[in-house]
DNA sequence: TACGAGATCCTATCCGTTAGTGTTACGGTC
DNA sequence: GACCGTAACACTAACGGATAGGATCTCGTA
């Protein structure tokens, strides 16, 4: 059995992927993401190119580290909420916190520069969609909420491009202001639930 | 001055992106996408690489060669539609076109490999947020309609997920039906323009 | 200690895409 | 009809991301 791997290896694993990390960030930010070739950051790195790839699956990856929690967060958004909590106002309190998350000044010119790249920008395209499938599932799940799929896809189409919109938006939270109600109404209108 | 270019030329050079583009299609229906490589197309067409870039921007825009009336669509449908008719079913309409467009026998096997293949499934996202963007600066640009820019961009990226999550659904028509109601009532509840 | 497995490395290569540089053939002009 | 500018195309070579195959090392455990 493989089980209990007790430590030093996943630790030195968890490193290696952490300095690949930190260093294309660093590199990225340094002299721009175009400008920094996958052998450029393995060197600097000090690791092979092939045990670069071996920790993210693409070039693309190495910028977005942090968004496996982005989809836990969106989905525990909607199945840890309280009991018959109605669901826009739970989702649009954790929309406002990514959004809060990515414009605050730290996390600008990550931003910035992905705003910059086209190849970036179609990553987090991607990236969002996967998002918006998982929100939907969740959505799909709940027993409070007896809309169809296709409904429940919709309004997790809805909320992604509320985090998105707003994201780019001169001011972030103004813009939530004004799609929320609107999906909110989008979400009434989606015939109520049976039983009022 | 360059004007008026009378013949020859223009016809031989839509000539060679024609038979570029069926040359790919044919040879990517073959044998699949992934499958086909750029040298392979352009071997088969019978022109350089470097010409097959000089047409087509990138291997995945030799599958997307008729799409750029579908922007053109979209927005005409805001713009030329009959003075003071709404906003929403108009849209509704041009959206169940290009739905059924896309669903019809011919085009499905096309649409199948798109899905099959994630390169082809992220240029078709970004493309489709090209549209919404277009979408949005004809929707502000209406007189008749007095919302706010961010209510118009979120309007646009509505009925382009109308549109993609219709064609993906296993019943489009049904799924449109579905969907719209919840963009009318987005579209109401994001500030009736002053004078109702 | 010795072994199995996972992590890393090295080499070579594929593939999309572009730069650099000619060459042809068309179109407008005299 | 000869002439020149230029658009279209070709050839070669390369760049950069990504992967395959196989060797090597390091750790956990028997």
């Amino acid at each position: 059995m493989t089980v209990q791997q007790s430590g030093r290896r996943e630790r030195k694993k968890a490193a290696t992927r952490q300095k690949i990390a930190d260093t294309a960030l660093r590199l990225f930010l340094e002299r721009g993401y175009d400008a920094v070739g996958i052998r450029d950051v393995a060197a600097e790195a000090d690791v092979a190119v092939t045990t670069l790839f071996s920790h993210f699956a693409s070039k693309e990856a190495l910028v977005f580290e942090q968004d496996e929690d982005f989809e836990h967060r969106l989905t525990r958004a909607v199945t840890d909420r309280a009991p018959h909590e109605p669901l826009i106002p739970a989702l649009r309190r954790e929309v406002l916190a990514l959004v809060r998350h990515c414009t605050a000044d730290s996390a600008a010119p990550i931003w910035r520069m992905i705003d910059a790249s086209p190849a970036l920008r179609k990553y987090d395209e991607s990236v969002r969609l996967r998002h918006a499938e998982s929100l939907a599932t969740a959505i799909a799940a709940d027993p409070d909420l007896t809309r169809s799929e296709t409904v429940a896809r919709t309004l997790a189409r809805f909320v992604i491009d509320a985090y998105s919109l707003s994201r780019e938006a001169p001011d972030p939270e103004a813009a939530l202001d004004e799609i929320f109600p609107m999906i909110e109404a989008a979400w009434q209108a989606a015939g109520p639930p049976p039983r009022t």
